[in-house]
DNA sequence: GCGAAGTTAGCACAGTCGTGCTACAAAACG
DNA sequence: CGTTTTGTAGCACGACTGTGCTAACTTCGC
């Protein structure tokens, strides 16, 4: 029998692989199928329909990245570490990471014009809206913890700094390379402590 | 005599409309023509190819959002009102700003596929920049003025804040209001001048 | 007035698209 | 063995696409 998920997923890789060469609007049944060496019968043994093919493939890339999210913060040995791990996790700082994002951006485009994208990508934001107030309740001294509105202005700076940075990473990637993302972002977080 | 360069403009925004409805993928020639209420030959009169069209969109929202910095640096009265309002006009701080940033988010993710709309992408992220680089110097202190690394530092902080805010306000407008954009932007602009 | 240039309309072709569908092979099961 | 289920292949249809092209209409120069 055929291992019906790892074939899904086979399939979602080709559609990235489209994406990321032509452009999401040239991910039709028959370009994945020719890239994936299989016919657009047997996709369509495996996907119902173009749409489902497609939002799988957005979907996946927003798993793998909470997987890998979840678990460095399991790994890290303290609150604070956590919370760095985190945050690196969520921006592309090696060549995989910086292709997913670059057909993430695709999706993230077209999902204002398809609903189930479009829920999908509120899902994924808010996931990471949650991993900044971790971070920032990790990180901010705890002298300003108390004022709220302070902690969720610093909430939303970090998340910008972080979808910047990550849209910089794969919009201009010979500018921002992985260890200027890590520097920019960790200069931020120091002051955010306090440190000078 | 018809103007041509207004008419184009016109052409332009039926573009636009259509990519805000239907996404990028749906600017075709005949869509645009039904949106415009013109003919395909009326359009191609204009226009020598689709490729063309799209094009001129996008330079068009570039050129626009240029010239408003441009104005809004001339009218303000010193040098740290000009930054800010450089910034400020850089943000989709209103309805039509928003509707802009959203179109230019469908051409940034096609300019991967498409040289011609890539070159205008780093010639408007190089402007964007520069934005960053003249607030940079005329609110950071003097003092840290001296250390080119830091001032470098600052400025990519800066730029990644402002396109962070720029896309959050386009992908979650409810979420991130233009008062809000606005809020985040002069608390980090205070911080960058060292106020507490 | 006349001809030229500018402008608008839309047909025709070749190509791509999603999907319904049938046909055949492989595997599972009895 | 046969039968049923599962997997694979690809054709066929109608819809949509960009663009080459012709033809008609309008405006201009004279």
């Amino acid at each position: 029998m055929v291992d019906v998920a790892q074939r899904r997923t086979e399939l979602a890789a080709a559609v990235w692989r489209v994406i990321r060469r032509d452009g999401l609007e040239h991910a039709s049944v028959r370009n994945v199928a020719r890239e994936s060496g299989w016919s657009m019968g047997a996709l369509r043994h495996y996907f119902a329909s173009q749409d489902e093919l497609v939002a799988f493939a957005m979907e996946l890339v927003a798993d793998r990245a909470r997987d890998r999210a979840v678990a460095a913060h399991r790994a890290a040995p303290d609150a604070r570490s956590a919370a760095v791990a985190l945050l690196e996790q969520v921006l592309p700082l090696d060549a995989e990471r910086l292709e997913e994002a670059q057909v993430w951006l695709a999706f993230t485009a077209r999902s204002f014009t398809d609903e189930r994208m479009a829920r999908l990508r509120h899902r994924s934001y808010d996931d990471l809206h949650r991993v900044c107030e971790v971070a920032v309740g990790a990180l901010l001294p705890d002298a300003q913890t108390r004022a709220e509105d302070h902690v969720r202005l610093e909430v939303e700076r970090l998340y910008a700094l972080v979808d910047g940075l990550a849209l910089h990473a794969v919009t201009r990637p010979e500018a921002m390379p992985p260890h200027r993302v890590r520097d920019v972002l960790h200069a931020h977080l120091r002051r955010l402590e306090g440190t000078p």
